[in-house]
DNA sequence: TGTACATCAGTGAACGCGCGTTCACTGATGTAC
DNA sequence: TGTACATCAGTGAACGCGCGTTCACTGATGTAC
């Protein structure tokens, strides 16, 4: 992850796998050592005010050489969103392919939702970095744009075979054409072949609405928005997860 | 709004309303400058980094007078939750109460939620404060409860007159009973007798989740999720408000 | 297998900085008589 | 209206602290021959 001075001595394309040295794997596991620090730091810290020296003194260096791992800290905050992605995209993705009865749309709806809150409560530091205020002075590279899109592409693989097994939402109110405002998504999902060209555009609305309710019922919950109106955050979440499958005209397996 | 040593001289019941001093003037004016030097500041480094020797400085004054007025970096970060949750909330409530037609509770619906999201624009250092990240080390006090409900009062008033009014829901999926997951807030709609006691449980948990769905789409805005998703945001909030109406049963005013 | 040089990880001191908070002070404002 | 004392806002110096980052260094690891 994001290396300084020293690129893994890049393989050229046909060279055999060389034997890592001693050097390489102390240095991935310390990356690796740094990173945790981080995270757990991250849980009582927030990114704004992550300390490069707090992290280097949990793990034991000076912190100095933190700075043979890390150019400096805007580069260790971009490795753990670009890791904190990834953790998440992966549960998600192993959670919704475990569903063998891939016919099962809404279990497979469940399955990723479910792994989203799963993650997001055992690692809300994580999860207030990826999904909470953005960090002041701190702009997102280009690196972390990818492993952020991983949740949602699994959540249109599942939209799009419902609606190829001829699910049915219920009809837009008003009457304008909605497909401009969400072009964007529109074109993201044909382009990775996630969504038919005749796919309608309530569909979308419905995906992207769905997807941003998921992400603000947690937001609610790990930010304690929840407290005094909902009792049980895990039964309230799944409540809300069958009511915006129904909205998307998901339907129960035969 | 918390005043250290010197709270006003508490009017004894019956007096008559004294002339208020030079100094006391002075005294809420500064105050005043001292919160807005604050927001501002809040725009561009998050309330964890929120530096009081910074704000004083922009209002032109050293560090150490500042603890006249607020006795500590977190009691101005209360002031400031107060202040926020105050105005976000009038906000709201003057354009809902602008609403000539009270039967037309879309209207309604629509001129609260686009309040809503007129504030947080305008105010985005602020609504990271009251709904973004929460502040590590920072628990907000009782004080703060009451201004951060009524945004959802509003709500709940408008949902009560349309299901006075007779409108129809989706039928909830699924069988079992949701009540006492979302009892805190039954209970909160009842004791301020903002819903009947026979209200469906489906309806306060629809109008939860339309109050998730309104925050969790401006934080995914102003947080930058839905770049590259939608082209114009505010096209796309409105989109997403009226289908929230259509899935509580709110219907177009006759 | 052995030697000579290059690379690299980690050290420790130092830089300049900003922070929250305390404290004794001065001068202006308020109050009691 | 005038005087004497009490209250209060704001000052400036100081406290102890932690921060990100740089730099010359030492000793271990890797590589070429």
């Amino acid at each position: 992850m994001t290396p300084v001075d020293h690129p893994a001595p890049a393989a050229s394309p046909a060279s055999p796998p060389r034997a890592r040295t001693v050097r390489e794997r102390a240095r991935e596991q310390i990356t690796a050592e740094i990173l945790t620090a981080a995270r757990i730091r991250l849980t009582e810290s927030g990114p704004g005010e992550l300390s490069l020296r707090a992290v280097a003194r949990d793990v034991g260096m000076v912190s100095s050489a933190v700075y043979r791992y890390f150019a400096s800290r805007d580069e260790l905050l971009t490795a753990l969103l670009v890791l904190a992605y990834d953790e998440l995209g992966a549960a998600v993705e192993q959670a919704e392919a475990a569903v063998t009865d891939r016919h099962d749309v809404v279990g497979r709806w469940r399955a990723a939702w479910l792994a989203v809150r799963g993650w997001a409560v055992a690692h809300p530091g994580d999860y207030a970095l990826l999904y909470g205020s953005p960090v002041p002075g701190y702009a997102a590279p280009q690196v972390t744009v990818e492993p952020a899109t991983r949740v949602i592409v699994v959540i249109l693989g599942i939209v799009m075979d419902a609606t190829a097994a001829g699910s049915r939402m219920p009809e837009p109110p008003g009457s304008g054409d909605d497909a401009p405002v969400v072009a964007g998504a529109i074109g993201f999902a044909q382009e990775r072949g996630l969504m038919q060209a005749e796919a309608p555009t309530e569909l979308v609305v419905r995906t992207l609405m769905g997807w941003t309710t998921v992400f603000g019922t947690i937001s609610f919950e790990l930010f304690g928005h929840l407290v005094g109106s909902v009792s049980r955050a895990d039964d309230y979440f799944e409540i809300v997860i069958d009511r915006l499958a129904a909205d998307l005209g998901l339907t129960e397996a035969d």
